[in-house]
DNA sequence: AAAATAAATGAGAATAATTCTCATTTTCCT
DNA sequence: AGGAAAATGAGAATTATTCTCATTTATTTT
């Protein structure tokens, strides 16, 4: 039986968060987002559940920018740009990212694939 | 007119260890490496100069594996294998890594172009 | 070649992201 | 409702990386 959980899971509000956005937020990030709904949510709970989510494989880690690791809900393979400017992560749906999932190259067992390109963003061409 | 540096310049081994290996180690592992013939290098003078081989672009950083940068003295682009048992980088010269240098997608201006596959290395399938 | 200047380095402190500990609160199960 | 298990908050601990500053090494000037 699954779980109408009431208010009171924070985990829930951490999981909604970064699907109600594609900005592929820190942390830190997530933290801050949350402060309005849930103003006593600690940043260990944040860390704690992003680590959870991400065993279960229902988020993915897509990037870490200058040392901070940026999260994803959706976990479609698909393609990011990371902004060496303002280190916005983007998503870049219309490119194909290759398949190597299931295959085995030079005896490594591949089990995901990921395409970053990086660059600088439309707003920070100015 | 070109430096024969003497013994004393700590950078060029710093390079020439990068250079000399494709386990895309950590600053911290550079540093283990260089012990035996520096054994008085400094953990900083390391950080230091691979920051600024980065910002030459004389060497990469082609992933963070928990928390901890990797680096690359081949700027060729080639697709790498992370392996989530053991941590190892290695690279897969036979994959080819697709080209969107210099080209623009949804404005965004793009650099370079990462590909990296995660999985299993042979060693850890065991 | 010596003096003056600039760059590189070592040691350890400082910073910052992430993880851990433990007491408390909340949820789940019966 | 009662008790066990899981989740959380607060802050300490950890760890990778950067910074500071005094010293050493290299380069330039005279």
């Amino acid at each position: 039986m699954e779980q109408t959980t009431k208010q009171f899971k924070k985990r829930n509000a951490i999981y909604e968060c970064l699907c109600n956005t594609d900005a592929h937020p820190s942390a830190e990030k997530v933290h801050a987002m949350l402060q309005a709904e849930h103003p006593d949510i600690s940043l260990a709970t944040v860390y704690r559940n992003l680590a959870k989510f991400k065993a279960e494989g229902k988020i993915t880690s897509v990037a870490t920018v200058r040392g901070v690791e940026r999260f994803d809900a959706n976990t479609q393979p698909h393609v990011h740009f990371v902004c060496s400017s303002c280190d916005a992560v983007i998503d870049l749906h219309q490119i194909p990212v290759p398949h190597y999932e299931a295959e085995v190259c030079n005896g490594c067992q591949v089990e995901s694939c990921a395409l970053t390109l990086t660059g600088v963003c439309d707003k920070c061409k100015m």
